[in-house]
DNA sequence: AAGTGGTCTAGACCACCGA
DNA sequence: CGGTGGTCTAGACCACTTA
Protein backbone atom coordinates (compact mmCIF):
# COMPACT_ATOMS: atom_id res chain seq x y z
CA UNK A 1 0.00 0.00 0.00
CA UNK A 2 1.01 3.47 -0.95
CA UNK A 3 -0.87 5.39 1.77
CA UNK A 4 0.03 8.77 2.46
CA UNK A 5 0.03 9.89 6.04
CA UNK A 6 -2.07 11.78 7.79
CA UNK A 7 -1.14 15.83 7.30
CA UNK A 8 2.03 15.27 5.75
CA UNK A 9 3.64 18.38 7.00
CA UNK A 10 0.80 20.39 5.97
CA UNK A 11 0.02 19.80 2.56
CA UNK A 12 -3.35 19.11 1.84
CA UNK A 13 -3.60 15.21 0.45
CA UNK A 14 -5.12 16.02 -2.64
CA UNK A 15 -2.34 18.54 -3.37
CA UNK A 16 -0.10 15.44 -3.20
CA UNK A 17 -2.19 13.58 -5.36
CA UNK A 18 -2.50 16.25 -7.54
CA UNK A 19 1.39 16.60 -7.71
CA UNK A 20 2.06 13.22 -8.14
CA UNK A 21 -0.30 12.70 -11.17
CA UNK A 22 1.59 16.28 -12.93
CA UNK A 23 4.91 14.54 -12.66
CA UNK A 24 3.51 11.60 -14.43
CA UNK A 25 1.92 13.89 -17.09
CA UNK A 26 5.10 16.16 -17.48
CA UNK A 27 7.67 13.15 -17.74
CA UNK A 28 5.64 11.28 -20.16
CA UNK A 29 4.09 8.27 -18.23
CA UNK A 30 1.04 9.57 -19.96
CA UNK A 31 0.75 11.12 -22.98
CA UNK A 32 -1.29 13.52 -24.68
CA UNK A 33 -4.78 11.65 -26.08
CA UNK A 34 -4.20 8.92 -22.73
CA UNK A 35 -6.68 8.50 -20.38
CA UNK A 36 -5.23 8.85 -16.62
CA UNK A 37 -6.32 6.45 -13.58
CA UNK A 38 -9.69 6.22 -13.02
CA UNK A 39 -11.20 8.07 -9.38
CA UNK A 40 -11.76 4.55 -7.80
CA UNK A 41 -7.96 3.40 -8.93
CA UNK A 42 -6.63 6.32 -7.44
CA UNK A 43 -8.47 5.63 -4.12
CA UNK A 44 -7.05 2.58 -4.03
CA UNK A 45 -3.57 3.46 -5.32
CA UNK A 46 -3.29 6.60 -3.03
CA UNK A 47 -5.75 5.34 -0.01
CA UNK A 48 -7.74 8.25 -0.39
CA UNK A 49 -11.56 8.50 -0.47
CA UNK A 50 -13.39 9.87 -3.79
CA UNK A 51 -13.69 13.03 -2.80
CA UNK A 52 -9.97 13.52 -2.12
CA UNK A 53 -8.96 11.95 -5.75
CA UNK A 54 -11.51 14.64 -7.29
CA UNK A 55 -10.30 17.28 -5.59
CA UNK A 56 -6.70 16.69 -7.06
CA UNK A 57 -7.97 15.87 -10.35
CA UNK A 58 -9.72 18.94 -10.60
CA UNK A 59 -6.59 20.85 -10.27
CA UNK A 60 -5.66 19.72 -13.63
CA UNK A 61 -8.73 20.45 -15.43
CA UNK A 62 -8.80 23.93 -13.78
CA UNK A 63 -5.34 24.51 -15.59
CA UNK A 64 -6.62 22.52 -18.80
CA UNK A 65 -4.64 19.93 -18.97
CA UNK A 66 -7.01 17.23 -19.01
CA UNK A 67 -10.41 16.99 -19.01
CA UNK A 68 -13.35 14.50 -18.09
CA UNK A 69 -16.08 12.83 -18.91
CA UNK A 70 -18.36 10.54 -17.48
CA UNK A 71 -18.37 7.14 -19.02
CA UNK A 72 -15.27 7.56 -20.48
CA UNK A 73 -12.75 8.63 -17.92
CA UNK A 74 -10.18 11.38 -17.63
CA UNK A 75 -8.46 12.51 -20.92
CA UNK A 76 -4.82 14.58 -20.88
CA UNK A 77 -4.96 17.77 -23.12
CA UNK A 78 -1.59 18.99 -22.63
CA UNK A 79 1.49 17.80 -20.85
CA UNK A 80 2.95 21.12 -19.49
CA UNK A 81 0.17 23.92 -17.41
CA UNK A 82 -0.10 26.45 -20.37
CA UNK A 83 2.05 29.15 -19.79
CA UNK A 84 -0.02 32.30 -21.49
CA UNK A 85 0.38 36.06 -21.41
CA UNK A 86 -2.89 37.66 -21.07
CA UNK A 87 -4.26 41.37 -21.13
CA UNK A 88 -7.41 42.28 -20.29
CA UNK A 89 -9.41 45.21 -19.93
CA UNK A 90 -12.98 45.44 -18.72
CA UNK A 91 -13.91 48.09 -20.81
CA UNK A 92 -12.64 48.18 -24.56
CA UNK A 93 -12.54 52.01 -24.18
CA UNK A 94 -9.66 51.47 -22.32
CA UNK A 95 -7.81 50.33 -25.78
CA UNK A 96 -8.27 53.54 -27.20
CA UNK A 97 -5.86 55.73 -26.11
CA UNK A 98 -8.55 58.37 -24.43
CA UNK A 99 -10.99 58.09 -21.77
CA UNK A 100 -14.95 57.67 -22.48
CA UNK A 101 -15.52 61.69 -22.22
CA UNK A 102 -13.55 62.08 -25.61
CA UNK A 103 -16.55 64.04 -27.33
CA UNK A 104 -17.35 62.92 -31.11
CA UNK A 105 -18.06 65.60 -33.51
CA UNK A 106 -19.44 64.20 -36.32
CA UNK A 107 -18.48 65.43 -39.64
CA UNK A 108 -20.26 63.64 -42.30
CA UNK A 109 -22.50 60.75 -43.08
CA UNK A 110 -24.12 58.93 -45.14
CA UNK A 111 -24.12 55.58 -46.99
CA UNK A 112 -21.01 53.95 -48.93
CA UNK A 113 -20.50 50.77 -51.14
CA UNK A 114 -17.42 48.79 -50.48
CA UNK A 115 -14.87 48.68 -53.07
CA UNK A 116 -11.58 50.25 -54.15
CA UNK A 117 -9.98 50.83 -50.72
CA UNK A 118 -12.56 50.00 -48.57
CA UNK A 119 -12.65 46.47 -49.78
CA UNK A 120 -9.15 46.31 -48.96
CA UNK A 121 -9.98 46.18 -45.67
CA UNK A 122 -13.59 45.24 -45.67
CA UNK A 123 -13.26 42.16 -48.21
CA UNK A 124 -16.32 40.22 -47.38
CA UNK A 125 -18.62 42.87 -47.86
CA UNK A 126 -17.72 43.84 -51.39
CA UNK A 127 -20.34 45.22 -52.97
CA UNK A 128 -22.28 45.70 -49.93
CA UNK A 129 -23.87 49.21 -48.67
CA UNK A 130 -22.80 50.50 -45.23
CA UNK A 131 -23.28 53.11 -43.03
CA UNK A 132 -20.49 55.40 -42.69
CA UNK A 133 -19.88 58.19 -39.80
CA UNK A 134 -17.11 60.07 -40.13
CA UNK A 135 -15.80 62.36 -36.99
CA UNK A 136 -12.50 63.79 -34.70
CA UNK A 137 -12.71 63.03 -30.75
CA UNK A 138 -11.78 65.80 -28.55
CA UNK A 139 -10.33 65.25 -25.36
CA UNK A 140 -10.97 67.71 -22.45
CA UNK A 141 -8.14 70.56 -22.19
CA UNK A 142 -6.95 69.49 -25.87
CA UNK A 143 -8.17 72.18 -28.53
CA UNK A 144 -6.98 69.75 -30.85
CA UNK A 145 -8.48 66.53 -31.87
CA UNK A 146 -6.52 63.86 -31.09
CA UNK A 147 -7.69 60.92 -33.23
CA UNK A 148 -10.13 61.06 -36.62
CA UNK A 149 -12.43 58.22 -36.74
CA UNK A 150 -14.26 56.57 -39.96
CA UNK A 151 -16.33 54.08 -38.07
CA UNK A 152 -18.10 51.24 -40.88
CA UNK A 153 -21.69 49.96 -39.41
CA UNK A 154 -23.19 46.69 -41.77
CA UNK A 155 -26.35 47.21 -43.03
CA UNK A 156 -29.28 47.69 -40.98
CA UNK A 157 -27.57 49.34 -37.95
CA UNK A 158 -29.40 52.71 -38.96
CA UNK A 159 -30.30 53.90 -35.35
CA UNK A 160 -26.79 53.43 -34.14
CA UNK A 161 -25.40 56.20 -36.70
CA UNK A 162 -28.37 58.10 -35.83
CA UNK A 163 -27.14 58.06 -32.24
CA UNK A 164 -23.53 58.95 -32.34
CA UNK A 165 -24.30 62.75 -32.53
CA UNK A 166 -26.13 62.41 -29.36
CA UNK A 167 -22.88 62.49 -27.13
CA UNK A 168 -19.91 60.50 -25.92
CA UNK A 169 -20.75 57.14 -26.09
CA UNK A 170 -18.87 54.72 -28.05
CA UNK A 171 -19.81 52.94 -31.27
CA UNK A 172 -20.05 49.55 -29.77
CA UNK A 173 -21.60 50.31 -26.74
CA UNK A 174 -24.81 51.68 -28.60
CA UNK A 175 -24.91 48.65 -30.71
CA UNK A 176 -25.03 46.26 -27.73
CA UNK A 177 -27.54 49.00 -26.37
CA UNK A 178 -30.19 49.29 -29.42
CA UNK A 179 -29.37 45.68 -30.68
CA UNK A 180 -28.52 44.05 -27.88
CA UNK A 181 -25.98 42.43 -30.13
CA UNK A 182 -23.02 41.71 -27.65
CA UNK A 183 -19.46 42.42 -29.05
CA UNK A 184 -17.90 39.31 -28.46
CA UNK A 185 -14.11 40.12 -30.17
CA UNK A 186 -12.68 42.83 -31.38
CA UNK A 187 -9.89 42.38 -33.64
CA UNK A 188 -7.52 45.11 -33.65
CA UNK A 189 -4.44 46.14 -36.53
CA UNK A 190 -1.87 48.88 -35.95
CA UNK A 191 0.25 49.94 -38.56
CA UNK A 192 1.65 53.26 -39.62
CA UNK A 193 0.74 55.22 -42.76
CA UNK A 194 1.01 58.87 -43.87
CA UNK A 195 -1.54 61.35 -43.11
CA UNK A 196 -3.65 61.58 -45.70
CA UNK A 197 -4.63 64.97 -46.82
CA UNK A 198 -8.42 64.91 -46.37
CA UNK A 199 -7.59 63.86 -42.57
CA UNK A 200 -5.01 66.11 -42.17
CA UNK A 201 -7.34 68.65 -42.69
CA UNK A 202 -9.43 67.68 -39.85
CA UNK A 203 -7.21 66.90 -37.55
CA UNK A 204 -4.42 70.19 -38.14
CA UNK A 205 -1.59 68.06 -39.04
CA UNK A 206 0.31 68.00 -42.28
CA UNK A 207 -0.72 65.82 -45.01
CA UNK A 208 2.07 63.05 -45.07
CA UNK A 209 2.93 63.28 -41.63
CA UNK A 210 3.12 60.43 -40.05
CA UNK A 211 0.05 59.07 -38.22
CA UNK A 212 -0.60 55.46 -36.45
CA UNK A 213 -3.75 53.83 -38.54
CA UNK A 214 -6.21 51.68 -36.21
CA UNK A 215 -8.38 49.25 -37.59
CA UNK A 216 -10.85 48.00 -35.50
CA UNK A 217 -13.02 45.02 -35.99
CA UNK A 218 -16.00 44.24 -34.42
CA UNK A 219 -17.82 41.19 -34.16
CA UNK A 220 -20.97 39.60 -32.37
CA UNK A 221 -22.01 36.53 -32.03
CA UNK A 222 -21.53 33.71 -34.63
CA UNK A 223 -18.01 35.77 -35.72
CA UNK A 224 -20.62 38.09 -37.50
CA UNK A 225 -18.73 41.51 -38.31
CA UNK A 226 -20.68 44.24 -37.40
CA UNK A 227 -18.52 47.35 -37.15
CA UNK A 228 -15.06 48.74 -38.46
CA UNK A 229 -13.98 51.63 -37.06
CA UNK A 230 -10.51 53.19 -39.23
CA UNK A 231 -8.76 55.29 -36.49
CA UNK A 232 -6.07 58.03 -37.14
CA UNK A 233 -3.63 59.21 -34.53
CA UNK A 234 -1.33 62.13 -35.39
CA UNK A 235 2.40 61.43 -34.30
CA UNK A 236 2.70 63.26 -30.05
CA UNK A 237 -0.99 62.79 -29.33
CA UNK A 238 -1.28 59.46 -27.90
CA UNK A 239 0.48 56.20 -26.97
CA UNK A 240 -0.99 52.76 -27.06
CA UNK A 241 -0.31 51.25 -23.73
CA UNK A 242 -0.75 47.74 -23.34
CA UNK A 243 0.32 44.87 -20.55
CA UNK A 244 0.74 41.65 -20.62
CA UNK A 245 0.97 39.18 -17.67
CA UNK A 246 2.27 35.98 -17.26
CA UNK A 247 -0.49 33.78 -15.57
CA UNK A 248 -0.17 32.01 -12.56
CA UNK A 249 -2.03 28.78 -14.13
CA UNK A 250 -0.65 26.77 -11.40
CA UNK A 251 -1.34 23.44 -10.78
CA UNK A 252 -0.25 22.74 -7.30
CA UNK A 253 -1.04 25.25 -5.08
CA UNK B 1 -38.32 24.48 5.43
CA UNK B 2 -37.10 25.24 1.86
CA UNK B 3 -35.83 22.33 0.53
CA UNK B 4 -35.20 21.27 -2.62
CA UNK B 5 -36.31 18.25 -4.52
CA UNK B 6 -34.26 15.78 -5.71
CA UNK B 7 -32.90 16.68 -8.60
CA UNK B 8 -35.40 19.45 -9.83
CA UNK B 9 -35.61 19.02 -13.44
CA UNK B 10 -31.92 17.71 -14.38
CA UNK B 11 -30.40 21.08 -12.61
CA UNK B 12 -28.49 20.09 -9.98
CA UNK B 13 -28.93 20.95 -6.23
CA UNK B 14 -25.53 23.49 -6.06
CA UNK B 15 -26.36 25.19 -9.48
CA UNK B 16 -29.91 26.35 -7.66
CA UNK B 17 -28.49 27.57 -4.69
CA UNK B 18 -25.52 29.21 -6.36
CA UNK B 19 -28.06 30.90 -8.64
CA UNK B 20 -30.29 32.05 -5.89
CA UNK B 21 -27.14 33.58 -4.21
CA UNK B 22 -25.94 35.33 -7.10
CA UNK B 23 -29.84 36.58 -7.85
CA UNK B 24 -29.37 38.05 -3.89
CA UNK B 25 -26.22 40.04 -4.63
CA UNK B 26 -27.22 40.92 -8.09
CA UNK B 27 -30.66 42.54 -6.67
CA UNK B 28 -28.46 44.10 -3.22
CA UNK B 29 -29.42 41.84 -0.71
CA UNK B 30 -25.37 41.55 -0.29
CA UNK B 31 -23.43 43.95 -0.85
CA UNK B 32 -19.58 44.13 -1.14
CA UNK B 33 -17.84 43.70 1.76
CA UNK B 34 -20.49 42.13 3.10
CA UNK B 35 -20.72 38.57 4.31
CA UNK B 36 -22.77 35.54 2.61
CA UNK B 37 -24.53 33.21 4.84
CA UNK B 38 -22.23 30.69 6.14
CA UNK B 39 -21.93 27.09 5.03
CA UNK B 40 -23.95 25.73 7.84
CA UNK B 41 -26.56 28.53 7.23
CA UNK B 42 -26.85 27.09 3.79
CA UNK B 43 -26.93 23.86 4.61
CA UNK B 44 -30.22 24.65 6.82
CA UNK B 45 -31.91 27.32 5.13
CA UNK B 46 -31.82 24.82 1.35
CA UNK B 47 -31.62 21.46 3.38
CA UNK B 48 -28.81 20.56 1.31
CA UNK B 49 -25.65 18.82 2.59
CA UNK B 50 -22.36 20.89 2.94
CA UNK B 51 -20.58 19.36 0.00
CA UNK B 52 -23.68 21.04 -1.88
CA UNK B 53 -23.13 24.68 -0.22
CA UNK B 54 -19.38 24.14 -0.77
CA UNK B 55 -19.87 23.37 -4.42
CA UNK B 56 -22.20 26.08 -4.80
CA UNK B 57 -20.64 28.86 -3.48
CA UNK B 58 -17.49 27.42 -5.13
CA UNK B 59 -19.57 28.67 -8.53
CA UNK B 60 -19.48 32.30 -6.95
CA UNK B 61 -15.71 32.03 -6.17
CA UNK B 62 -14.45 31.03 -9.50
CA UNK B 63 -16.08 33.47 -11.27
CA UNK B 64 -14.41 36.37 -8.50
CA UNK B 65 -18.06 37.56 -6.78
CA UNK B 66 -16.94 36.50 -3.45
CA UNK B 67 -13.54 35.67 -1.67
CA UNK B 68 -13.23 33.10 1.44
CA UNK B 69 -11.54 32.84 4.25
CA UNK B 70 -11.67 30.19 7.19
CA UNK B 71 -12.75 31.80 10.47
CA UNK B 72 -14.36 34.74 8.85
CA UNK B 73 -16.50 34.00 6.08
CA UNK B 74 -17.45 34.25 2.41
CA UNK B 75 -17.06 38.38 1.53
CA UNK B 76 -18.68 39.84 -1.30
CA UNK B 77 -16.18 41.09 -3.89
CA UNK B 78 -18.47 42.15 -7.02
CA UNK B 79 -22.19 42.41 -7.53
CA UNK B 80 -21.75 41.41 -10.93
CA UNK B 81 -19.83 38.21 -12.56
CA UNK B 82 -16.92 41.10 -13.99
CA UNK B 83 -16.81 41.57 -17.73
CA UNK B 84 -13.68 41.65 -19.55
CA UNK B 85 -11.90 41.39 -22.73
CA UNK B 86 -9.17 39.38 -22.90
CA UNK B 87 -5.97 38.97 -25.23
CA UNK B 88 -3.74 35.85 -24.73
CA UNK B 89 -0.89 34.82 -26.35
CA UNK B 90 1.51 31.77 -25.08
CA UNK B 91 4.01 33.23 -26.38
CA UNK B 92 5.57 36.72 -26.51
CA UNK B 93 6.94 36.30 -29.65
CA UNK B 94 3.01 36.66 -30.83
CA UNK B 95 3.48 40.07 -30.27
CA UNK B 96 6.13 41.01 -32.40
CA UNK B 97 4.61 41.02 -36.55
CA UNK B 98 7.05 38.71 -36.86
CA UNK B 99 7.87 34.73 -36.67
CA UNK B 100 10.71 33.73 -33.90
CA UNK B 101 12.99 32.94 -36.87
CA UNK B 102 13.63 36.28 -37.47
CA UNK B 103 16.99 36.69 -37.69
CA UNK B 104 18.94 39.50 -35.46
CA UNK B 105 21.87 41.35 -36.97
CA UNK B 106 23.92 43.20 -34.21
CA UNK B 107 25.02 46.74 -35.67
CA UNK B 108 26.89 47.78 -32.52
CA UNK B 109 26.86 47.00 -28.82
CA UNK B 110 28.33 48.46 -25.59
CA UNK B 111 27.22 50.14 -22.36
CA UNK B 112 25.27 53.46 -22.15
CA UNK B 113 24.75 56.05 -19.44
CA UNK B 114 21.00 56.58 -18.76
CA UNK B 115 20.33 60.61 -19.71
CA UNK B 116 19.53 62.48 -22.23
CA UNK B 117 16.47 60.79 -23.91
CA UNK B 118 17.11 57.34 -22.07
CA UNK B 119 16.44 58.57 -19.27
CA UNK B 120 12.66 59.75 -20.69
CA UNK B 121 11.81 56.19 -21.20
CA UNK B 122 14.00 54.91 -18.68
CA UNK B 123 13.32 57.72 -15.55
CA UNK B 124 13.48 54.66 -13.09
CA UNK B 125 17.55 53.99 -13.89
CA UNK B 126 18.95 57.62 -14.58
CA UNK B 127 22.76 57.82 -14.06
CA UNK B 128 23.07 53.93 -14.44
CA UNK B 129 25.21 51.90 -16.51
CA UNK B 130 23.31 49.85 -18.70
CA UNK B 131 23.72 47.28 -21.43
CA UNK B 132 22.96 48.35 -25.03
CA UNK B 133 22.67 45.91 -28.16
CA UNK B 134 21.62 47.88 -31.10
CA UNK B 135 20.26 45.70 -34.86
CA UNK B 136 17.95 45.16 -37.10
CA UNK B 137 15.59 42.21 -37.93
CA UNK B 138 15.15 40.55 -40.76
CA UNK B 139 12.72 37.54 -42.05
CA UNK B 140 13.11 35.28 -44.60
CA UNK B 141 12.13 36.40 -48.29
CA UNK B 142 12.79 39.62 -47.41
CA UNK B 143 16.26 41.41 -48.90
CA UNK B 144 15.20 44.16 -46.11
CA UNK B 145 14.90 44.38 -42.16
CA UNK B 146 11.68 44.92 -41.26
CA UNK B 147 12.37 46.31 -37.60
CA UNK B 148 15.04 48.02 -36.16
CA UNK B 149 15.68 47.38 -32.18
CA UNK B 150 17.67 48.96 -29.34
CA UNK B 151 17.80 46.51 -26.40
CA UNK B 152 18.70 48.37 -23.02
CA UNK B 153 19.80 45.10 -20.53
CA UNK B 154 19.85 45.90 -16.45
CA UNK B 155 23.52 45.81 -15.29
CA UNK B 156 24.12 42.19 -14.77
CA UNK B 157 23.06 40.50 -17.21
CA UNK B 158 26.37 40.81 -19.50
CA UNK B 159 25.98 36.75 -21.01
CA UNK B 160 22.40 37.75 -22.37
CA UNK B 161 24.46 40.23 -24.46
CA UNK B 162 26.99 38.31 -25.39
CA UNK B 163 24.54 35.16 -26.39
CA UNK B 164 22.60 37.43 -28.69
CA UNK B 165 25.20 37.52 -31.73
CA UNK B 166 24.48 33.55 -31.56
CA UNK B 167 20.50 33.35 -33.16
CA UNK B 168 17.24 33.82 -33.76
CA UNK B 169 16.04 33.53 -29.61
CA UNK B 170 14.54 36.74 -28.26
CA UNK B 171 16.48 38.85 -25.73
CA UNK B 172 13.61 38.04 -22.88
CA UNK B 173 14.03 33.79 -23.63
CA UNK B 174 17.74 34.35 -22.91
CA UNK B 175 17.46 36.27 -19.63
CA UNK B 176 14.42 33.61 -18.81
CA UNK B 177 17.24 30.57 -19.43
CA UNK B 178 20.65 32.30 -18.69
CA UNK B 179 19.43 33.58 -15.40
CA UNK B 180 16.53 31.71 -14.28
CA UNK B 181 14.49 34.95 -14.35
CA UNK B 182 10.64 34.68 -15.48
CA UNK B 183 9.46 37.54 -17.68
CA UNK B 184 6.10 38.35 -15.15
CA UNK B 185 4.84 41.33 -16.99
CA UNK B 186 5.54 43.17 -20.41
CA UNK B 187 4.48 46.63 -20.81
CA UNK B 188 4.31 47.77 -24.50
CA UNK B 189 3.53 51.48 -25.55
CA UNK B 190 3.76 51.99 -28.97
CA UNK B 191 3.33 55.64 -30.79
CA UNK B 192 4.08 56.79 -34.06
CA UNK B 193 7.29 58.62 -34.78
CA UNK B 194 9.17 60.09 -37.75
CA UNK B 195 12.24 57.78 -38.42
CA UNK B 196 15.58 59.11 -37.26
CA UNK B 197 18.16 59.69 -39.61
CA UNK B 198 20.25 56.83 -37.91
CA UNK B 199 17.94 54.39 -38.10
CA UNK B 200 16.54 54.82 -41.37
CA UNK B 201 20.13 54.63 -43.11
CA UNK B 202 19.80 50.59 -41.26
CA UNK B 203 16.23 50.13 -42.82
CA UNK B 204 16.89 51.49 -46.21
CA UNK B 205 14.17 53.93 -45.41
CA UNK B 206 14.06 57.69 -45.97
CA UNK B 207 14.88 60.26 -42.69
CA UNK B 208 11.62 61.60 -41.39
CA UNK B 209 9.40 58.56 -43.02
CA UNK B 210 6.37 57.34 -40.60
CA UNK B 211 7.74 54.64 -38.10
CA UNK B 212 6.16 52.84 -35.38
CA UNK B 213 7.82 53.26 -31.78
CA UNK B 214 7.12 50.36 -29.47
CA UNK B 215 8.73 50.42 -26.43
CA UNK B 216 8.32 47.08 -24.93
CA UNK B 217 9.14 46.58 -20.81
CA UNK B 218 10.18 43.66 -19.32
CA UNK B 219 9.70 43.21 -15.62
CA UNK B 220 10.67 40.64 -13.72
CA UNK B 221 9.28 39.04 -9.90
CA UNK B 222 8.68 41.97 -8.01
CA UNK B 223 8.05 44.40 -10.59
CA UNK B 224 11.97 44.46 -11.34
CA UNK B 225 12.44 46.51 -14.81
CA UNK B 226 14.74 43.88 -16.35
CA UNK B 227 15.06 44.91 -20.32
CA UNK B 228 13.19 47.94 -22.42
CA UNK B 229 13.33 47.23 -26.20
CA UNK B 230 12.64 50.03 -28.49
CA UNK B 231 11.78 48.35 -31.20
CA UNK B 232 11.20 50.69 -34.75
CA UNK B 233 8.81 49.82 -37.57
CA UNK B 234 9.15 51.06 -40.80
CA UNK B 235 5.87 51.60 -42.27
CA UNK B 236 4.10 49.41 -44.62
CA UNK B 237 6.55 46.40 -43.51
CA UNK B 238 4.05 45.25 -40.29
CA UNK B 239 0.94 45.19 -38.73
CA UNK B 240 0.18 44.59 -35.17
CA UNK B 241 -2.58 42.18 -34.67
CA UNK B 242 -4.39 41.60 -31.45
CA UNK B 243 -7.30 39.73 -30.97
CA UNK B 244 -9.78 40.58 -27.58
CA UNK B 245 -12.54 38.08 -26.70
CA UNK B 246 -15.44 38.55 -24.22
CA UNK B 247 -14.78 35.65 -21.38
CA UNK B 248 -18.13 33.72 -20.72
CA UNK B 249 -17.34 33.91 -17.07
CA UNK B 250 -20.57 32.30 -16.14
CA UNK B 251 -21.84 32.13 -12.71
CA UNK B 252 -24.62 29.48 -13.58
CA UNK B 253 -23.56 26.94 -15.91
C1' DA C 1 -24.06 -4.75 -18.18
C1' DA C 2 -20.14 -2.74 -16.34
C1' DG C 3 -17.53 1.13 -15.49
C1' DT C 4 -16.91 6.12 -15.82
C1' DG C 5 -17.35 10.75 -13.91
C1' DG C 6 -21.27 13.89 -11.68
C1' DT C 7 -23.91 14.74 -7.73
C1' DC C 8 -25.06 14.25 -2.93
C1' DT C 9 -25.34 12.87 2.11
C1' DA C 10 -23.87 12.76 6.99
C1' DG C 11 -20.69 12.62 9.41
C1' DA C 12 -15.56 14.17 11.17
C1' DC C 13 -11.23 16.79 12.49
C1' DC C 14 -8.48 20.72 11.52
C1' DA C 15 -6.36 25.64 11.14
C1' DC C 16 -7.63 30.04 11.36
C1' DC C 17 -9.85 34.11 13.31
C1' DG C 18 -12.32 37.39 16.18
C1' DA C 19 -14.19 38.41 20.62
C1' DC D 1 -13.50 30.24 23.31
C1' DG D 2 -16.97 29.37 19.42
C1' DG D 3 -17.66 29.73 14.73
C1' DT D 4 -15.65 30.01 10.12
C1' DG D 5 -14.00 27.78 5.97
C1' DG D 6 -10.53 23.81 4.57
C1' DT D 7 -9.88 19.04 4.30
C1' DC D 8 -11.36 14.30 4.42
C1' DT D 9 -14.00 9.79 4.90
C1' DA D 10 -17.34 6.18 3.53
C1' DG D 11 -20.91 5.54 1.81
C1' DA D 12 -24.89 6.29 -2.11
C1' DC D 13 -27.54 7.03 -6.55
C1' DC D 14 -27.36 8.93 -11.07
C1' DA D 15 -26.45 9.81 -16.25
C1' DC D 16 -23.50 8.78 -19.56
C1' DT D 17 -20.49 5.85 -22.57
C1' DT D 18 -18.61 1.70 -24.49
C1' DA D 19 -18.82 -2.96 -25.36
Amino acid sequence: MNKIPVLAGTTPRYLVVARSLLRDIERGKFKIGELLPTEVELCKRFGISRYTAREAVRRLTDAGMVSRRAGVGTTVKATTSPQRYTASVSDLTDLFAFNRKARLHVLDEGMVTIRGNLATVLPTAIGQQWHRVEGVRYISGRSEPIVHVSILLRPGYEAVRDRIREGGAMIYELIERLYGERIVELRQEITCIRCPKAIAATLGTKPGSPALRVLRYYFGADETLLSLAISTYPEDRFTLTTRWRLDAQAVTS
